[in-house]
DNA sequence: CATATTAGTGGAAAAATTTTGCATTTCTTC
DNA sequence: GAAGAAATGCAAAATTTTTCCACTAATATG
């Protein structure tokens, strides 16, 4: 067995017939293959032990690997954090490779985070398609893996600013600036703002679209802002450095939930009342923004919908197969008013 | 290539040769074969024809397919819902893959809905060990499976009854025994409960744990409980049944971190204060324990262990050709106390 | 107890598949 | 427009898989 991995790895990748099982098992060729090709299985040891084999080899299995022309294989590769964020993300995959043609994998980086771009590659061999969510891949990384690819179904969730392939994102700018306009609305006219790392495209643009209208209008005003890192304990310092500036009344845009979390905790622990002395939106719309007291105005994202469009737009691709070349599709978000911004009754 | 696709369909699993693939791409059998082993791609339009048509096809790849005879490849085979929880679990995993020789793959079952054991049983052929995440799986099931698989590393990470097969999860009746004692500690000997589904094996494990030991002495009484369901609207149906009933200076655990969300959510807006009118734990461990006010006393599971274990136990199961038969392994959780159950300062 | 019957196996021939040598065609470049 | 490079197809060679046949061992049958 150790001399079958020396050879294996000296001659490089070396193809894995059925002789090495039958060497690795004991038995003959003609045993091996007929037991892989038998249509039912019998659980002889015999069996067992080829199957034990073949799979340890990587055989490339013809029994049983029913390989259905139509379906494709998509993998969503993605990093794995705490947090909600990643259950919807998987959450709204799942749901759409229930509602189209192709079978979602999840494929994490877990083992390849020293060069993740050879190994996204080495994917493209194995599956129909990719998207890729990986926030922190640089413009060079993209431009490697284009090059390593060829044409081939792939695609980014993640808005890059100049990419060389085709990106599905959702129109962040967009969320921020309807926060901006709900707050004008409701007849407020000062604003703040809590913003997210600068590393963090989305959170750029999220911020930008907020911005953008305040600086739209003349009666509209910038009056505070902090500079957060989407966590919670940097929204719980937001609101000290807020309760500093001994403002009120004013509408404040926190990048995310979950500093919004934290800003309103630290609000609520010193005796602010919400939505009495300020109003706050945020950002994802976390199933918490309703658990939460007052519970969180926010942005929704449709990851269902992302998935669905993700995939057709592979399946596309695949098709046609046609190039990506950079083109960018954003998902429109809603706004889901509550509490936070609102009296009852 | 619909000709192509009737003979693959009337003749069984038809397995997939460069010929397939030149008839495909139009262009001969040598080719295709020099193209797929060059050792580096060179992107011109007939190599990508070639790789697009294996890859659609499902042609077992020879080139650059560095089958690592060491590093085994795991699936976790698991549904997606919403919230906090597959976050967690996938984020363990995805942890514990780091650590360990294996690599983890995240399959979900959206495809495969109709007969899920079937494609378990299918999955089984492609990778060197599988972890199931299926509380839905019944005793049948799980027979079938074991039959279908033979003696092939499988584990579940739900606990069963009496399983054909090797569990591992957490030891939720001390989970709940632990928040008995720990109520008990605190001077407390009214309880109450609130509980999960029934169908829910774990949920059942941790009431069982939390009644027994009240049981267990003549001075603790369970005064009240409420059939929940997990959500966060069940637990404020419970805080409404629990205020008629008019109880204060009770202990309360609830069966999940979400039920207690809604039944502090339902006592806040009543006007009670926690923990001076009552005090409330729940399980999980949910990162918004720590963003409620107040914090949510919880039972800790932790996930990275889970991971490390269970990719450990295939990871053995492979190289010793062991048979897993039913063993059950527990893993112990922790309480996690915070100020729902009691004062600050 | 001898003798069919059956299942499992290996050796070797047959069939299928992949690789490679060689000639031809196509595309570049000067 | 010619020389050189690259790509391609055909067919032979090499490799791999399947199948036929004979043998063995275990079980069943008269």
């Amino acid at each position: 067995m150790d001399h079958f991995s020396l050879i294996k790895k000296a001659s490089k990748a070396l193809r894995v017939t059925l002789k090495h099982i039958a060497d690795d098992t004991g038995l003959s060729i003609a045993t091996v293959s007929r037991t892989l090709n038998r249509s039912k299985r019998k659980h002889t040891p015999s069996e067992e032990t080829i199957y034990a084999s073949a799979r340890k080899l990587g055989y490339p299995f013809i029994g049983g690997d029913t390989v259905d022309e139509d379906q494709l294989t998509v993998a969503l590769v993605t990093e794995v954090h705490e947090g909600e964020f990643y259950s919807s993300l998987f959450h709204g995959f799942y749901r759409a490779s229930k509602k189209t043609a192709s079978d979602v994998l999840f494929v994490n980086l877990a083992k390849h985070s020293d060069d993740p771009i050879e190994h996204i590659i080495n994917l493209s061999k194995k599956y129909s398609g990719i998207c890729l969510f990986l926030p922190n891949l640089d413009k060079i990384d993209y431009s490697r893996l284009k090059e390593g690819v060829g044409q081939y179904p792939i695609l980014s969730l993640t808005p890059m600013k100049n990419s060389k392939i085709d990106t599905i994102s959702f129109d962040s700018y967009s969320g921020g600036y309807m926060i901006a306009e709900y707050f004008e609305e409701l007849g407020y006219t000062k604003f703040g703002f809590i913003s997210g790392p600068p590393a963090a495209v989305d959170a750029v643009f999220r911020k930008n679209g907020f911005l953008d209208h305040i600086q739209e209008s003349n009666e509209l005003e910038l009056v505070w802002s902090f500079a957060g890192d989407f966590s919670l304990s940097s929204g719980k310092a937001a609101f000290n450095d807020f309760k500093n500036t001994g403002l009120k009344d004013i509408a404040i845009f926190g990048c995310n939930d979950h500093t919004c979390f934290g800003f309103m905790k630290g609000a609520i622990e010193n005796g602010y009342k919400i939505p009495d002395d300020f109003i706050i939106a945020g950002y994802d719309n976390l199933s918490f923004c309703k658990t939460f007291t007052p519970e969180l105005t926010s942005i929704a994202t449709d990851f269902y919908k992302l998935g669905k469009k993700a995939i057709r737009i592979i399946e596309n691709m695949v098709a046609e197969g046609s190039d990506s070349l950079g083109h960018k599709t954003m998902l429109p978000v809603e706004i889901k008013t509550r509490s936070s911004t609102y009296m009852d009754g």
